[in-house]
DNA sequence: TTTGCTATCTTTAGCGC
DNA sequence: GGCGCTAAAGATAGCAA
């Protein structure tokens, strides 16, 4: 049981690396629970996961969507959006973020458009898939 | 040497608080680090923090700044931006969301950018002073 | 596949400097 | 204030069912 300690290195085989992620997934969102109860202060972990893949939702959720990523951004009320679903985040960014672009080329949020826009375009557009939690918060990818 | 088995609540000891801040942010860094290279993924964890802070600095950091928080919100290349300060990060993007919502009134983001304001502003405008890092990031409150 | 177990490894509270 | 130490508490790799 445990007999080696761990080599700090990519796990190859498929479920062994599967069982770890979500053990120590578990084990990181109780030590940030834990700091912020603590410290009194407010903490989330964003960790972008090739697992939980879902069928595709395209229904309108900007509303939750956007306000769990403010909430996290400003720290506040994490504690409250335990596990909430942040699918197609991405893909909302993206085209919210090239809408804004087309309108106001000189905006300043112009570069945050184009660079957001390139960052999450990808090769071949897999961000339309994107699925996330908050606290600790993953990402579909 | 640890007698008790921690009491999961604030430590209302200001230099006891701040000590454990200090030893479990390394050791939340270590695991999202860990938890990072094992299974082949992008994480980081955001920690808003009372701590670090710093004077005022003002200078144009949009780019960096939105940059790095797209490859946070994305995923990507976050092992890149260890330790990056994203000062002044809340302001800025209460002013961008602000200018968006006055010049789109129905835009899609105007919910997002009216939550963002109302949550960020606070009673005091204390957000003009916020400071952060990449992998685990503060930001100063 | 997931759950439970636990020996072993890792983190960290409490101290002394 | 910070750093180093140590033992108790906590996390988890490997296995069983």
């Amino acid at each position: 049981m445990t007999r080696k300690k761990v080599k700090l290195a990519y796990i190859t085989n498929d479920s062994a690396r599967k069982a770890t992620f979500k053990k120590r997934k578990k084990g990181l969102m109780k030590k940030v629970s834990e700091l912020s109860t603590l410290c009194g202060i407010e903490a989330c972990a964003i960790i972008c996961s090739p697992y939980d893949a879902q069928p595709e939702r395209k229904d309108n959720r900007e509303k939750e969507v956007t306000q769990a990523m403010f909430q996290c951004l400003t720290g506040k009320s994490l504690q409250n959006l335990n596990l909430m679903d942040l699918n197609d985040l991405g893909w909302m960014i993206d085209q919210n973020l090239k809408e804004i672009n087309k309108r106001f080329g000189t905006f300043q949020t112009a570069t945050t458009s184009q660079m957001a826009a390139a960052s999450m375009a990808g090769p071949s557009g897999e961000h339309a898939s994107q699925r996330a939690e908050v606290q600790t918060f993953e990402v579909k990818k």
